[in-house]
DNA sequence: ATGAAAGCGCTAACAA
DNA sequence: TTGTTAGCGCTTTCAT
């Protein structure tokens, strides 16, 4: 029996207190297990963490004893010998202006999870918004308390990646970063999408196509923004200036932007999205000046939430897989935290037209 | 200085050996911070933990010195022993067949995250799908791996609730049980909102009105239903079986109930939409037969994510406060922490009805 | 007001 | 293959 006699009822918490309802009884440990098969400490924790080394007997002693007792591992406990957390996070860093809409957000979560659902990691969500909360997050994250950091960052002059990356913690972006080190990511194939969604405009007759680009500090804008201007350049068409009017992926912006493409150019037949917001913002603007959709304007957005979906008509959209971003991500962490010292690594996902009524 | 030798450079791990970029040191104890601080760890704790029984050159001191280390206490070891692990857990409880929509758990979720970020406390998210992951996270509330619960049930016949709340975490969820033993919960007034709605409806003429609604093992589909049931009786109108037919919150779902509604009513003159996007259905719905919206028929909907905004027309809404929500559920469940066994509290958000071109 | 000491439940050498 | 042992970093009596 040992000194086992204090566990039977650690200070006299045995239910008749309560009152009615089912005593929340303590949690059984290892050596509660550990006794009740007849077998040390060490070999359980064995047979918990899968050792090979455990004789038959004792992995099915021990076996029975966990169902028996219905034994979970104390995470604190593990984690205070270990050093491991088996905690990821997921960092959503914005700025005190949210632009970013939230299924996007919310989609990669849906990934992130379904990754993560096999395994016995749990993800700690952290959605820093100004300073006070980028720091305390940084914090946390640099004091040993997750094994990895997920990061959708919604600016591009973010210092949350350097900081994670030097502070030695495994780190993965959601989307490409424009300056500083190299970091794990992974992202959607911007480029290609626009270049796609701009040659479909090209096929079907358009010439005079405008575009309302993303902000210029993140990878998404810069990106989407070139993919038109080579599919544009490719076609002999003129990607200057008065052809492109920079937004920040709100509806509204779209919808200035747009307005101002038609006082540059009446005569534009086709107007590309950098986000479908955007598109949407556009879709208004056109309406609001007379301009008929798709005839006489086709609108194409690029698919950040499948919110285009509801526009009326549906708008063109170059269709990402956010959700599997979430997935991607949540592997090359795994990956990143497996071999630290690895070659850095990304993720392009490719991109697919689906086409509606407005282009 | 006692044993603290060994303390120094454990296992020799002093940032060489890893070759260029900061060394990933370990983070600093509450020893480490006693040592500089020249008190026993006792007193630091009793620093860090906000004790009154220190003396103000103690106070002072260590707070210096934590300043100087960053010293961040240690959540597994401060778990370990007090039991506590300062860890709320948001479980969304899905069918495989997700029906609602992904913003309105977008915007509980920024809630939360707000009535969380002045305190010390951290969310773990589990998306639970189907029974596997379901039992799962039962297991891992039941075990003392988080101080509370704030659960998002998207079916009625759930068995989480009653589950969870029998193990004796505290828990709060959003939206009214309509089964089971009573749990506390923040729910949208959704009775009012729909009286209201349809209370619209009748002020601006319509007489004829029909209802797509929720379903019935939900009390979002069941208070909503009612009252539009009432607002019609109260009316002098008819509630009757031809007048409400019963969707499960999907576009689909919207479009399909009102083609029924249609057939069995072609003079109905309204439609109230138990959620944002069966009011889209039923939008694509008249269209589809020919009608003309708001003219000959008005469609007003529950919003639930805000994406009936994007509705063309669009669409008057009755408007929840769903981030509030969030908040909110975070305060119930703080304070049923701090008291486990006081009354059962339900907090009613109030809604409110945002007229737009559609009715 | 402060310190000494005992452990929380677990893993990881090390012995056997 | 198994058991023994020594902590991980912290809070918390219990002395002082």
């Amino acid at each position: 029996m040992s000194g086992a006699v204090g566990l039977a009822d650690p200070s006299g918490t045995s239910g008749e207190s309560r009152g009615p309802g089912p005593a929340p009884r303590r949690a059984p440990t290892l050596e509660e297990v550990a006794e009740l098969a007849g077998v040390s400490r060490a070999t359980v924790s064995r047979v918990v963490n899968g050792s090979s080394r455990v004789s038959p007997e004792a992995l099915a002693s021990v076996t029975a004893a966990i169902a028996q007792l219905g034994y979970v591992p104390n995470r604190a406990a593990r984690s205070l010998v270990t050093r491991r957390t088996d905690t990821l996070v997921l960092i959503v860093h914005e700025r005190p202006d949210t632009v970013f809409s939230d299924p996007f957000f919310a989609s990669v979560l849906r990934g992130v999870n379904r990754a993560l659902s096999p395994t016995d990691l749990q993800l700690v969500l952290l959605q820093a918004q100004g300073e006070a909360q980028r720091d305390r997050a940084l914090r946390y994250v640099g004091n040993g308390h997750v094994d990895g950091v997920l990061l959708i960052s919604l600016h591009g002059d973010d210092i949350m990646p350097n900081a994670i990356a030097a502070a030695g913690v495994p780190l993965v972006m959601a989307g490409r970063l424009l300056t500083g080190r190299m970091v794990d990511y992974v992202d959607a194939d911007n480029v290609g999408g626009a270049r796609d969604a701009v040659g479909h405009l090209l096929a079907t007759g358009r010439r005079r196509i405008a575009t309302v680009a993303g902000p210029p500090d993140m990878s998404v804008g810069v990106d989407r923004l070139r993919g038109y201007t080579e599919a544009v350049r490719a076609a002999g068409g003129d990607a200057a200036a008065g052809w492109v009017v920079v937004g920040d992926f709100t509806e509204a912006s779209g919808q200035a932007a747009t307005e101002r493409l038609l006082a540059e150019h009446p005569d534009l037949d086709a107007v590309f999205a950098a986000s479908d917001l955007m598109a949407l913002g556009a879709l208004r603007a056109l309406r609001a000046a007379g301009r008929r959709v798709p005839d006489d304007v086709a609108v194409v957005g690029f698919d950040d939430a499948a919110l285009a979906a509801y526009a009326d008509p549906p708008l063109t959209t170059v269709r990402q897989q956010v959700e599997l971003m979430g997935q991607e991500m949540v592997q090359l962490l795994l990956a990143r935290i497996a071999d630290p010292d690895g070659e850095p690594r990304e993720l392009i996902l490719p991109t697919e037209l689906v086409i509606r009524a407005s282009a």
